[in-house]
DNA sequence: TCCTACGTTGGACTTTGTCTAAGTCAAATG
DNA sequence: CATTTGACTTAGACAAAGTCCAACGTAGGA
């Protein structure tokens, strides 16, 4: 993530507070935070940044292939920083924990030809359900 | 599906002629609609059933177990009446088209229990993205 | 037939995200 | 450095999907 910058500069694109920011808020372990929770971190160590320049940024980002957009729900989308080891997701369905998860196996070559239906299958998703130890508990 | 309105009244649910359109539309293969796609059908047979009874019905089916909530995209949710044979699903980056797909192995068998963090896995969904044969000609 | 609890309705409201016009500024240039 | 310029940022309007509510209507039991 440290040389995301390098990268966006080779890319020619300008450098900008903003686009720093969010590149140091999207930074860590498990991270899956919405738009608004981007924003919100943003905030705190650029008070002027705007909601349109966050979903912005992001966008790009997802575009340079340095962060993933991940859908667990029907709410936000979530931002994943962690584009560069392929993974699925573990997630509780009581208070939306997120977990990387890396599941043996692949599920594409679960899928006979029989059933793509002549499609140019290129991706899969796995999104795994159930609770997390603190809400299984309760 | 027919015997849904049985069910229905056999939990004790009033009967009505908007519950009784809304289980009609839901009926046939690979029918995956969104809540607005059922609503516009739904007012063909009943002009003036409302959005909000469409959501409700929706909403009790799922609790019901007859219809699966099925999100592939950010966009609308999608209800599916194939409750009853489990299945994942194939979707069209570009033009949307979805269908069911029954993929061999099991994906929960995939997830080691290191990867399972303490979480009570019960359910997986699997998403195989692609074009489809008109998308990928074009 | 009458009652009433449950179902339905329209519209206001919320959440998430997109779009735009006007202002700002990074960085190339000399 | 100072200038210049088009890419970047901003605030706020707008849109899509869904939820919520109070008032109204009716299915089905008494
Ligand atoms: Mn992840
Ligand atoms: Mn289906
Ligand atoms: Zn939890
Ligand atoms: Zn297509």
């Amino acid at each position: 993530m440290s040389d995301l910058l390098e990268r966006l500069r080779g890319r020619g694109w300008r450098m900008t507070a903003q686009r720093r920011v969010v590149a140091e808020v999207l930074d860590g372990e498990h991270v899956h935070m919405t738009a608004d929770e981007v924003h919100a971190r943003a905030v705190t160590k650029l008070p002027e940044i705007s909601r349109a320049t966050v979903y912005n940024t992001l966008g790009e980002l997802v575009t340079l292939g340095e962060v993933i957009e991940v859908t667990t729900d029907r709410r936000a989308k979530r931002y994943d920083p962690n584009a560069h080891r392929p993974h699925h997701h573990l997630v509780c369905a009581r208070c939306g924990a997120i977990r990387d998860v890396h599941p043996t196996g692949n599920p594409l070559a679960d899928l006979p030809d029989a059933e793509r239906f002549g499609f140019t299958v290129s991706d899969v998703e796995v999104t795994y359900r159930g609770l997390c130890p603190d809400c299984a508990g309760i």
